[in-house]
DNA sequence: TAGATTGTTAATCGATTAACAATC
DNA sequence: TAGATTGTTAATCGATTAACAATC
């Protein structure tokens, strides 16, 4: 296994960057292409697809098709995927109404809240109790769970999913969580995120300032 | 210049973790502490924290107050932030409610739709019509945007953006931004980090079907 | 065929970690 | 003082890139 996050997250940029290709009309593509639309060298995307058996024709490029097809193959999208939500706050509410989920074939089956005034069993989306939680992970056998509370209570939800099957994790609250490592946990941390934004602005205002040249 | 976006956003990450010691009632930390608070090495920390001349004491660990000063400096977190959000759908709301931004010093202080519907300039945030950004931006001086438009749109707004004085961008939208290399992106995409944290679980899984031991 | 592109190996680059002297 | 921790240098590690032989 040679393989890591990164390349594992280009695989899903080149999958997208294709999709785009095939709405254009185009049936193959080059390395050379695929790197300009997602911003590598040719060379990482000919070392990406090596690494997992992905080949082209030597002067005829990589076709369309079976390149998508491999690729929603590795990167399980022929499935639909299920996992659950705790937290139906302002960003779990979001995440429950996001397209972007359903685009990609994500599905959130419900959502847990500690909050009895955010409750809702009526909605599209479920929104129950958080003591529900354990025996419906057990029961729907879901792997996959978001993470949407506030910063104190991220880390005994993460033990209650744990506890109940799940193994992998997308954390929105800002701290890191302690998890036996079978399970995986990826953080979103948008302020952060921003935070950072800002920095390099910054720091690159300040780099003009002083005269320097050549700021990235 | 020697230090890395990685390591900036570990920056960030120690100062979460100073704030949460000082809650604890802590006033000095050692490298290994913060190590483990942010999970990296104490190597690490000393390092990153050589690299922008924050030093400790040989034997007495760093003192809580003046590192979280000194990061607060480095990480512009002294100065209420000021930025603008693209796109008033169903992220973009979320983004506007969203207690984290403000916690940390960031203030959306106008979003922009093409919606009509959206628009609302009597809200907390206003929403104003597209037409209005670039005006707005030249008039407030605004450095910072965020993109929660859809795909197609995303690269055309982030071009009115730049053309009105923009200098960084937190982007929402599955896809790569073209803008010249003084201006700083950072992606967040939702569906991607899911679909990464699926892949990761699927593999595990498969790999203890396999009998294989030690996966991580 | 000549030219272009893949697939892979070797070289490079940069970030992380180990190690340890300095010193509180 | 003895022991523990910082600060920094050197070693390691891993990912990216360059280069080029294979070949369509």
């Amino acid at each position: 296994m040679n393989y890591n996050k990164n390349c594992i997250i280009r695989l899903s940029h080149y999958r997208n960057a294709i999709n785009r290709f095939k709405q254009l009309g185009f049936s193959k593509v080059f390395s050379d292409n695929l790197a300009d639309a997602i911003g590598v060298t040719p060379a990482q995307v000919r070392k990406d697809f090596s690494l997992f058996k992905l080949s082209g024709n030597k002067r005829g490029g990589y076709e369309l098709d079976s390149l998508k097809e491999n690729l929603n193959i590795i990167l399980g999208k022929n499935d639909v995927q299920r996992c659950v939500l705790c937290g139906a706050g302002k960003l779990g509410t979001a995440l429950m109404k996001y397209k972007g989920f359903e685009k990609e074939g994500i599905k959130i089956i419900a959502a847990f809240d500690t909050d009895t005034a955010k409750l809702d069993s009526k909605s599209e989306i479920k929104v129950l109790p958080i003591e529900n939680l354990n025996d419906f992970l057990t029961k729907e056998k879901v792997k996959i769970g978001i993470i949407a509370v506030p910063e104190h209570e991220a880390q005994p939800i993460a033990d209650r999913m744990v506890n109940s099957g799940i193994k992998g994790i997308l954390n929105f609250a800002p701290i890191k969580l302690r998890c036996p490592n079978d399970v995986v946990i990826n953080n979103v941390n948008l302020a952060l995120e921003l935070e950072n934004v800002i920095y390099f602005v910054n720091f690159n205002e300040k780099a003009v300032q002083n005269g320097e040249k050549d700021v990235i």
